[in-house]
RNA sequence: GUCUCCAUAGCUCAAUUGGAUAGAGCGUCGGCCUCCGAAGCCGAAGGUUGCAGGUUCGAUUCCUGUUGGAGACGCCA
């Protein structure tokens, strides 16, 4: 039940009636911020008053002339320059939240306007193995996909594999090359992360060496420029301390400005030459490596080829590639297991790689796309530069792909919308090709960018450890666990004997309390902003974390279990009328307010498709849980009357809980 | 050089899209377990929302300028 929902559209009949236009008004009914302005406020009689050239008081009070509340609400209140402010009736609100707690989608019916969705997120390369970056699409795509399905909606996901790059190639020949066929005998996939490891780093050890000569000259420019721009401020600095006009000091800033210029500009010049150094040093004082390295001067383009010809269609390589793809996965998806992550499709690139050589001649053909520099671009209005499809040695870009793989999922779904769960550095990438798309007669789909900000190391710049390699999602997974299990164990400790966890049972629960935190971490961040990564806070289990959730439902299980309650008959007893829900505390009434908010948080994400909304939601209801928890004993209140009302609430609450972190993917457990 | 995004408490982040006194967590300080689970609760301190203008009944939110940070910008994905 979204009570907001039923209360605008009674506005909308009141301002009707009033003579206004309702629609852009009903917006501006919405939750209090503050309880003391009530449940709900209405914001429209202050430009609604200026439009009338009335007082908006008087607007106000004329509006709820031609308002039915009585049955919902207490008298309206007009506050402030006319504000409505807006209180539900108790007896409303009992009936309200008892209809919730009998139904089994917790009052939320499915949507109206139901819409197919194509859900595109995680599309990890799967050559490598995933990294902390990988956990956000993943999760945000996830969560999305799980609640525009309760929400009534038809979700395609899939995920878009990266199985057909450079990556393939370097593998293919690592394994031609370097490989150690007892180590891939034994363990086939950490044998092919090392070789595509391996591979890599030649590769960038020859492009390193090759730059390293004009990377050295930049850094000594870039000295030279910030020397001489040295003087000319010293310079200007003395002119101004004898002048100490107007001009001499404008004078002087601007170089000392330019100065700080150059002097960053020498310290990224001088990163890029450590960089290099770094890796031609790590190759040359490792024996073994340089022995590889010697005499594979053309390591560059051999990759190059054994991926061209892995497109081309060569036996060999497309019967190694076919190999390597399942125990690629395997690591893979034993991490989606752990993050319980479900896609529906798993269309890789590798999918549309006989599309592509079509779709480019189309796009010729119909005068979309053009000849360029010898390569094959699509001129887009607003946009400099053309988004080119094909490169000029006739290879397929990124852009080909995705212009493929949308209108195979026009084809095939025939969609309302495609979300793209992407980092937002792709933007540029994602407004051509949505722009593409109009090209292609897909004006009608609505493609949205569902872009997030990057994960930061705590210098404020992409994540890597201090080894330069990024951290692993798998050790992030087991160190998510292993705190988990420490404080799982500790509490368990604090238990008589025979009420202890098994060690299967200790397991588990600290899994899902581990995994729940790491995922919710990400999950409660407004997904458009960047965040520094931090073991201790991704892994935080007090304050607002899934912890704090995972616990108040453990705690309304617990007085269940204690209390002997059979919930099945609890229920019934207040569909047949046995039992009625009655607030003796305000906290009793907060709580089943809040429990009523479930629709309108999703209904939040829903529209701006942001998983944070609903994490917001359930914190604050586990904290309303908490203050009824602290000021409302139920097994021993005052009455069986009392008991059985609080009891409803608690277990409206842990449905609550349950779905809400079900529909973020994360568990809940009976104990921990 | 062009374009995009960001700047909020000591730190990490919110703020339901323009609403009333800007909220949490962590950290700091002080209270609360003979009482359904203290992974909790209650309280205190902490802010010129980067800066300067503008729009209006009302601005963290919209506009202009400015400073600082990040990112993207035809043959990578």
């Amino acid at each position: 039940m979204n009570l907001l929902k039923v209360i605008s559209r009674r506005f909308e009949t009141a301002l009707t009636a009033l003579g206004v236009d309702p629609s852009p008004y009903l917006d501006m009914i919405r939750p209090s911020q503050d309880p003391k302005f009530g449940d709900y406020q209405a914001n429209f009689a202050m430009p609604l008053g200026k439009k009338l050239g009335k007082n908006p008081r008087e607007v106000a009070a004329e509006a709820l002339t031609h308002f039915q509340f009585d049955d919902l609400l207490e008298p309206p209140e007009i506050a402030g320059p006319g504000f409505i402010n807006l209180k539900v009736k108790e007896s409303a609100l009992a009936e309200l939240v008892q209809k919730e707690a009998g139904d089994e989608r917790l009052g939320i019916e499915p949507t109206d306007v139901r819409k197919k969705y194509v859900l595109d997120y995680s599309a990890p390369n799967v050559a490598k193995p995933l990294h902390v970056g990988h956990i956000r699409s993943t999760m945000i795509g996830n969560s999305l996909s799980r609640i525009l399905r309760f929400l009534g909606h038809d979700v395609v996901s899939d995920n878009h594999l990266g199985d057909w790059g450079t990556q393939f190639g370097m593998i293919i020949y690592g394994y031609r090359n370097f490989l150690d066929a007892a180590a891939y005998e034994k363990e086939p996939v950490a044998e092919l992360a090392r070789l595509y490891r391996l591979t890599r780093q030649l590769v960038d050890y020859y492009k390193a060496k090759e730059e390293v000569g004009s990377l050295l000259q930049a850094r000594d420019a870039a000295q030279l420029a910030l020397d001489a721009q040295k003087s000319k401020c010293a310079a200007l600095k003395q002119q101004d301390e004898a002048d100490k006009t107007k001009e001499s000091k404008e004078a002087l800033k601007k170089a000392n400005k330019e100065r700080e210029r150059l002097s960053k500009e020498l310290s990224s010049a001088q990163e890029r030459y450590d960089s290099v150094q770094k890796k031609i040093a790590e190759v040359e004082q490792n024996e073994d490596v340089l022995k590889l390295a010697q005499g594979r001067e053309t390591i560059g383009v051999d990759v190059l080829a054994e991926t061209s010809k892995l497109h081309h269609g060569d036996e060999a390589n497309l019967a190694l590639w076919r190999q390597f793809i399942p125990q690629c996965m395997t690591e893979v998806d034993k991490i989606y297991n752990d993050l319980n992550v479900h896609f529906d499709l798993t269309l890789g690139e590798s999918f549309y790689n006989d599309k592509l050589g079509p779709l480019v001649e189309r796009l010729k053909n119909a005068g979309i796309a053009r000849e360029t520099e010898g390569a094959v671009g699509i001129f887009l209005d607003g946009h400099d530069a053309p988004m080119l499809i094909q490169k000029s040695d006739g290879a397929y870009l990124y852009a080909t792909t995705d212009l493929a793989t949308l209108e195979y999922r026009r084809d095939a779904f025939k969609p309302d919308a495609i979300l793209y769960v992407v980092d937002f550095r792709q933007s540029l990438h994602f407004e051509q090709l949505f722009e593409a798309a109009k090209y292609l007669g897909m004006g009608d789909v609505q493609l949205v960018h569902v872009k997030f900000g990057t994960v930061l190391g705590e210098d404020g710049k992409p994540f890597k450890t201090r080894a330069g390699k990024s951290v692993g999602l798998r050790s992030l997974l087991d160190e998510a666990c292993s705190r988990a299990y420490e404080v799982v164990k500790n509490n368990d400790m604090n238990r008589a004997a025979e009420d202890r966890f098994s060690e299967e049972e200790m397991r588990e629960t600290s899994k899902r309390v581990g995994i729940g935190a790491l995922v919710y971490a990400d999950l409660s961040q407004n997904r458009e902003s960047d965040y520094v990564f931090s073991y201790d806070k991704m892994l935080a289990m007090n304050g607002n974390t899934a912890t704090y959730m995972q616990y108040a439902y453990a705690r309304v299980r617990s007085i269940f279990t204690k209390g002997g309650v059979d919930v099945d008959d609890l229920r019934r007893s207040f569909a047949d009328g046995r039992n009625k829900l009655t607030f003796t505390k305000p906290e009793e009434r907060a709580l089943a307010f809040e429990l009523l908010q479930f629709h309108a948080a999703l209904a939040n994400v829903e529209r701006d498709f942001r998983p944070n909304f609903l994490t917001a939601y359930l914190y604050e209801l586990a904290n309303k849980y908490s203050a009824f928890f602290e000021k409302c004993s139920v097994l021993k209140a005052e009455d069986e009357k009392t008991k059985a009302s609080r009891l409803l609430l608690c277990d409206l609450t842990a449905r609550t809980i349950e779905k809400g972190l079900d529909l973020l993917g994360i568990q809940t457990v009976e104990r921990m």
